[in-house]
DNA sequence: CTGAAAGCGCTTACAG
DNA sequence: CTGAAAGCGCTTACAG
């Protein structure tokens, strides 16, 4: 009737051989199934798993392999609805495939301050890092990872020398412009999200448009994350009649933006269209409903997932790892026409 | 010139040791500082580890100690708006006091996947676990957890055996509840998010706050996460004309709700109040902002994570853990009133 | 197919 | 204050 267990400590592999009746290694082998075990001591050795309910210690297992079954996914500010969005799709695909999930943020603005963010991630022995590389500060943090731990980095598209997830931000942003300027805008203002630097971005796609087009340039307009930024920046644009058209670097500042040119008395898109970009499930019920460029960010982080998994394991095979630099893959965003942007007259767009 | 180690074969406390000419242990006291080590082989010690850019390895130190300094954080679907605020607070606390966090998403409909999620859990060693139990899937999670690892719990206020962080959500929805009827309207809807039921919920505070007033009690409406299921909610109310007052379970909702009403014809606040709960960024620049419950899930996570701290070390120092089931502490939300809600006559609420 | 031995990197008594 | 020894729970050659 008592339990062979001392209340809290559990089980370990030689309670199980002990009780199996085998050595402790043929309780390891049956455990991993890598050489044969008989199927008489393989039953003996399942009742007895059973019986004390036991399970493998982790920790011993990564002590002896000198590798984790833990992936660790490094990110600025987690409450974005971008990363938040890839965040959560890796952790299904990580989950799935058994392995844990380890959420380190990035925090500092001084160079010692991100050393020692990365520094702690390193210390946990994780046995691959995926980046989401969506501004500056991430940025710096991918030149502080060692080489030789296999890495994904999500990414507008920066680097040639790392396993990567492209989001075609360029891509999205130049789709977006060129579909404002086709509306018969004079030119297409831009609102840009921190970290929005950078050739691959957004903004490089705005500007390519524009430069195609042969439009004016205007000069883009910094912004933070909270949409009362966004309201703050609307009111003052609402000023300049010259304003017809905003492309806006995400849908949350997009909404802020148009409150703030109602705020101003303009109508959105009758006076002025306005655009946003990640298409933000609210923006689909904002009045008026955004305009912006759809991101699959699930999707990217389930490929980044098993990216990382695929060099992990070639890794493991030998197969070596050098040329995962190359891998890289696509998930580019689509455009999504709904109502905050119309033709440049008075007249409403239908 | 050549450096010590072997291309990524880190050091370990065995070439610290060599390289200072002192004993292992020696070290490891050094490392710990729980016994004294003269002057002289601390210097040594220390420029060794400098020279070696040695880090201990977490995953032996686990083994030996059988105790690792990584929390688990168990939530359902993490891209809400509460849930990543949560977690944004508990990371920021963990990573400053030296611990690491492990995000484990709980998936599944069946009791089956639900054990399948907390078993994974468990098998990583999780000196501690923080549950964000915000709705019934996770609350049935709470079940599953062994009772000997230190647990903390952040929720409506449901549990009374686990130390807990509670949101207040019944007074939040009393209080709003109650505000809603001074404005002068007979009763108040309310539409329910998922697994909004018992007896600390936000709609268990608008059931009191109504029958303390003997006010009617409509049947709730349930309604996803989903804002687009809020703005069909939104139009077939509108139907209604003794439809004047609405309580959201929260801001997205509420927001599709608005515009609902808003494709019905329907204007906020004038014809229909709406308030919404969690103050979200985006409803504070929604047209008309919204009234809401501010809630506090940053401040929430990082108290979350002090509780659990403390009750790690307790258990580390002997003083056991059975009366930490009497912790508890609130963070209570509270009214903000904005745009959205007004006097049931026709005017414009000022 | 199977067991005795060694070892992963660290810490914790145990003697000095 | 310090070192030799044992052990945390597991896996991996090594012999049979």
């Amino acid at each position: 009737m008592a339990t062979r267990q001392v209340q809290g400590k559990p089980a370990s592999i030689k309670d199980v051989a002990a009780l199996a009746q085998v050595s402790v290694p043929t309780v390891s082998r049956y455990l991993n199934n890598r050489d044969r075990v008989s199927e008489e001591k393989r039953t003996r050795i399942a009742n007895a798993i059973a019986l004390l309910d036991y399970r493998p210690n982790p920790i011993a297992r990564a002590l002896v392999r000198e590798r984790t079954k833990m992936v660790a996914v490094l990110s600025t500010n987690t409450t974005l609805f971008g990363q938040s969005q890839t965040i959560y799709g890796i952790e299904q695909k990580a989950q799935q495939e058994g392995y844990s999930l380890n959420i380190d943020v990035l925090v500092g603005d001084n160079r010692k301050q991100i050393v020692n963010s990365v520094n702690s991630v390193l210390d946990q022995n994780p046995v691959g890092i995926i980046l989401l590389n969506y501004d500056e500060l991430s940025n710096q943090a991918f030149e502080l990872l060692p080489p030789n731990v296999p890495t994904v980095m999500i990414a507008g598209n920066r680097r040639e020398n790392t396993a990567q997830v492209s989001m075609q931000e360029r891509q999205g942003g130049y789709e977006l412009t060129k579909y404002m300027l086709s509306l018969g805008h004079r030119t297409v203002y831009h609102i840009t999200i921190p970290g929005g630097g950078g050739g691959y971005t957004r903004l490089a796609g705005w500007r390519q448009a524009l430069e195609e087009a042969g439009a004016p340039i205007p000069m883009p307009v910094d912004a933070s994350w909270d949409p009362e930024d966004g309201r703050t920046i609307g009111r003052q644009i609402a000023a300049d009649e010259s304003v017809t058209a905003v492309f806006v670097g995400n849908d949350e500042l997009a909404m802020g933006v148009i409150r703030g040119l109602g705020d101003a008395g303009k109508r959105v898109p009758e006076d002025v269209s306005v655009a946003g970009f990640d298409d933000h499930p609210i923006g689909r019920v904002w009045n008026p409903s955004l305009t912006t460029i759809h991101q699959d960010f699930r999707i990217a982080g389930e490929r980044a997932f098993e990216m990382l998994q695929t060099e992990i394991e070639d890794i493991d095979s030998g197969r070596g790892h050098t040329d995962s630099w190359d891998r890289y893959i696509e998930v580019p965003g689509h455009l999504i026409i709904r109502e905050s942007t119309g033709q440049v007259s008075a007249d409403r767009h239908n």
